[in-house]
RNA sequence: UGCCCGAUGGUGUAAUGGCAGCACACCACUCUUUGGAAGUGGUUGUGGAGGUUCGAAUCCUCCUCGGGCAACCA
């Protein structure tokens, strides 16, 4: 395996795929796959899955194919396709293979002909609206379709001519014809109600098949078959398409795909504040004209991340942060700009650009023009080998400065230019502001400064503070005479609201503000750059060259992000401006606790079961769970009945064998009454701890077998007396000075931990009461 | 309302019965020729009620809340 810079952080799905590894389940292999519809510009969601399943096989040494899911040919096209394609490579990534569910057709028709001779597939000529209302709905079930039980010829005939295309749209579907202990159309999952499998489009024209099929399959008929195709081990999908897993194994069976084949599974998409992510809102915004595009760079699509100048880098390191889960929830904006900015920032020279100029003269400066030998890069960074260290920037009389860094009535905490106060030209002198030029309308047209000319040395760069004083405030500046004109992108948000979906119509929150667009200068140095250096244009942000609308005779600048604001927040929490990202606060509600039975989700015979359970005197709780479970109490009375003590027995069957059986049926439990009984009688004698008895019953449960024998050979006898406790609880103690110290000093919940440092050196068998007392001895001593 | 999935500070995410940690955000301070970066400290959390256990974010029960599923979309 290639080393990788990013650290590889853990989740729950990687997790199964190194277990798998490691358990040989695929003979160590890990292939994945990114499957996207090419039928929009894939966004950031797309830009997750797409490091998730690349980078899982990366870790794991394995592949991952790029497979366009082109099963629906009338809302697909090429140019998705490339777009996704591009994205892929973009973010750092090479397909091992380009694939394409429709090269698969005739291996699912082939497919599809063999579950109509098995009987598993049929035919359907009912409308499409006869076929949803016999549906059913969540709540009721469905009924059969009339031609569920057509003949097997028949269908076959049916389906080559539904191929041949000699049937119109909507006429015919071909439907899996899936039984179960439910009956027919009846399971609770409603996309095991005879799912369909092919539909009609004779007309349509596939951008890659052309007219050569007149039927094209669904998702669910398509998907796993191309996995399976693939060899693909772990097929890693979103959350909403956990319902489609059964489904999905159904077909695998049903075509006869073995052990071990590839498997779904299911994490969260992310949603992002103040954006939307769905393309059908995103095809709207496009079309609409709400954007100037697919790329214009407020969108959240990668096209567009691309060209505001986000790099792959950035992107890879937020997915990283983000992590992988079954949680649906949403990221914060400043999770994203985080990741941008420390991406960009040692890797961004520093320049000066002006973004609102207002003009600045400094009457005290010579003529002519002082050249500086200026540093691209801030003490804290380390340049990239090979970047330049510093460039020249010209000093003149007249200069642009920022038009909010001068303020005739500074508010307080004003660290900038105002009258008669000092500010530090970045790169050069400290000036003090000596009046301001106003026009007829009383605006200000340039501020008149005078420079402290023993606080810099334009020949060494070298520069200092006034004797006496110091300058806080630093402020950035170009040449009126050398700057170069260029327009400034500043782009914000495209939303108002955090989660614009919510809103009946998204587009009622659409932020105004969402481009600024302004006239102002950067310093000449930038003119002999590659037109794709990303700059931090010092105290306004990172930018750089739009890549369409920037030519060096219009220079156009996107900003990627601004840096991080401490002023901003200060001003809007003294104007009393709300911040955008603040949130309503949360409604807390408050419950009464309440008393609960619980016996009272109970019918009527099993609370007469739980009552006479409580009565030979079984915990209230336990009580339920046996009295709503035939099979469980039935193991619970041949347990009681080898040795009666029916609390304990019950505790042991509901806390301890429960569990451990997961989702297995008790009948697949390998634990004989006896056995059981036996745990309790050695819990009873105090030869075995009520934490090993949990231990034992778990192992009886998976490998049968008797208590004694599985007590030897895990030595899970219980261990209480001083003697054979206390090496364990000296070690722990030894190695462990600083909680010692710690709990000595008062911390008493640590108790805890050295108690789980000791049972997991002893092991289960350990007495938790004997090592307490011992460990409290020691510690107090 | 049937089935499925989920719930840890404001946000995202760890802790796999044994010290509730990390990151973003926020607040304060230090440093600073970027109100950046960095550093230090701090505020804030296991949805609720019971149960099991020496010990529960973790196991059990019930409740609450959120999401998904009834396209000839994926």
């Amino acid at each position: 395996m290639k080393p990788t810079t990013e650290p590889h952080a853990s989740n729950f799905i990687r997790e199964i795929v190194a277990d798998h590894v490691e358990a040989g389940t695929y003979g160590g292999r890990v292939a994945t796959r990114f499957p996207p519809e090419p039928n929009g510009y894939p966004h950031l969601g797309h830009g997750m899955t797409i490091c998730l399943n690349f980078g899982l096989a990366q870790e794991f040494g394995g592949q991952t194919y790029l497979r366009f899911d082109d099963t629906n040919p009338e809302t697909e096209s090429e140019e998705y396709a490339r777009a996704l394609e591009e994205a892929v490579r973009w973010l750092g990534f090479e397909p091992v293979e380009v694939r394409y569910a429709s090269d698969y057709f005739e291996q699912f028709y082939a497919w599809a002909v063999d579950l109509v001779k098995k009987g598993l597939a049929y035919v359907d000529s009912q409308s499409e609206e006869a076929i949803r209302a016999n549906r059913g709905t969540v709540t009721e079930p469905g009924t059969p379709s009339p031609y569920r039980d057509r003949p097997v010829e028949e269908n076959l005939r049916l389906l080559d001519e539904m191929r041949r295309g000699l049937h119109p749209d909507g006429s015919h579907v071909l439907r899996a014809r899936i039984d179960t202990e439910h009956g027919p159309m009846a399971h609770p999952n409603m996309k095991l109600r005879d799912p369909l499998m092919y539909r009609i489009r004779r007309d349509a024209h596939h951008y890659r098949r052309g007219d050569t099929w007149a039927i094209y399959p669904l998702y669910d008929w398509a998907h796993g078959q191309g996995d399976a195709i693939e060899g693909i081990t772990h097929s890693i999908c979103t959350l909403e398409f956990d319902v489609n897993r059964p489904l999905y194994n159904w077909y695998l069976d049903a075509i006869g795909i073995p052990e071990p084949r590839n498997h779904q599974y299911e994490f969260a998409r992310f949603n992002l504040d103040y954006t939307v992510m769905s393309k059908r809102k995103l095809l709207r915004l496009v079309e609409e004209g709400h954007v100037a595009g697919w790329d214009d760079p407020r969108m959240p699509t990668l096209a567009a991340q691309r060209r505001r100048g986000v790099r792959p880098e950035a992107l890879r390191s937020f997915f990283q942060s983000l992590g992988v889960t079954k949680v649906n929830g949403s990221i914060e904006l400043q999770q994203l700009e985080y990741a941008i900015r420390d991406d960009l920032n040692h890797i961004a020279p520093r320049v000066m650009a002006v973004s609102r100029p207002l003009k600045l003269i400094v009457d005290n400066l010579p003529e002519e023009t002082a050249w500086i030998d200026a540093p691209y890069w801030p003490h804290d960074v380390t340049p990239p080998t090979h970047a330049p260290t510093s460039r020249r920037v010209p000093l003149t009389r007249e200069l642009w400065i920022e038009r909010d860094d001068f303020s005739e009535d500074p508010p307080k905490g004003w660290r900038r230019l105002a009258p008669n106060t000092e500010v530090r030209l970045r790169h050069s002198y400290v000036i003090r502001c000596t009046g301001v030029e106003k026009n007829d309308a009383g605006e200000i047209t340039a501020v008149r400064t005078e420079a402290d000319l023993s606080t810099f040395d334009p020949a060494t760069g070298e520069g200092q503070n006034p004797e006496g004083r110091k300058v806080r405030g630093v402020i950035h500046w170009v040449s009126a005479e050398h700057a170069l004109r260029a327009e400034f992108r500043l782009y914000d948000r495209l939303f108002t609201d955090p989660n614009p979906g919510a809103h009946e119509d998204f587009l009622s929150v659409i932020n105004a503000d969402s481009l600024v667009a302004t006239e102002g200068f950067v310093e000449p140095s930038v003119e002999d750059d590659p037109a794709d250096t990303r700059y931090q244009f010092e105290r306004l942000g990172y930018f750089w060259q739009d890549p369409e609308d920037s030519t060096p005779d219009a220079l156009v600048f996107n900003r990627i992000v601004a840096l991080k604001d401490t002023w901003g927040r200060v001003l809007k929490a003294e104007t009393g401006h709300h911040k955008l990202t603040g949130y309503d606060a949360q409604l807390i509600v408050h419950r009464n606790p309440v008393l609960r039975d619980p016996a009272s989700g109970l019918s009527d015979a099993e609370r007469a079961t739980y009552d006479a359970l409580v009565d030979r005197g079984v915990g209230e709780e336990e009580a339920a769970v046996l009295a709503a479970e035939d099979a469980l109490r039935d193991l619970f009375e041949q347990v009681v009945s080898a040795h009666d003590t029916p609390r304990e027995a019950s505790v042991l069957l509901v806390h301890d064998l429960r569990p451990a059986l997961g989702d297995r049926a008790l009948a697949d439990s390998k634990a004989t009454p006896e056995a059981l009984a036996t745990v309790l009688r050695l819990v009873e004698a105090d030869t075995l701890t009520r934490n090993a008895a949990g231990e034992v019953a778990s192992v009886l449960v998976n490998d049968g077998g008797d208590a004694q024998t599985i007590i030897a050979e895990r030595g899970l006898a219980a261990v209480r007396d001083d003697a054979a406790l206390a090496p364990d609880i000296d070690a722990v103690l030894t190695e462990h000075p600083d909680e010692a110290a710690r709990y000595r000093a008062g911390e008493q919940r640590l108790i805890g931990f050295f108690m789980g440092q000791v049972m997991r050196r002893v092991g289960k068998g350990a007495d938790a009461k004997a090592v307490q007392t011992l460990l409290r001895e020691r510690l107090d001593a």
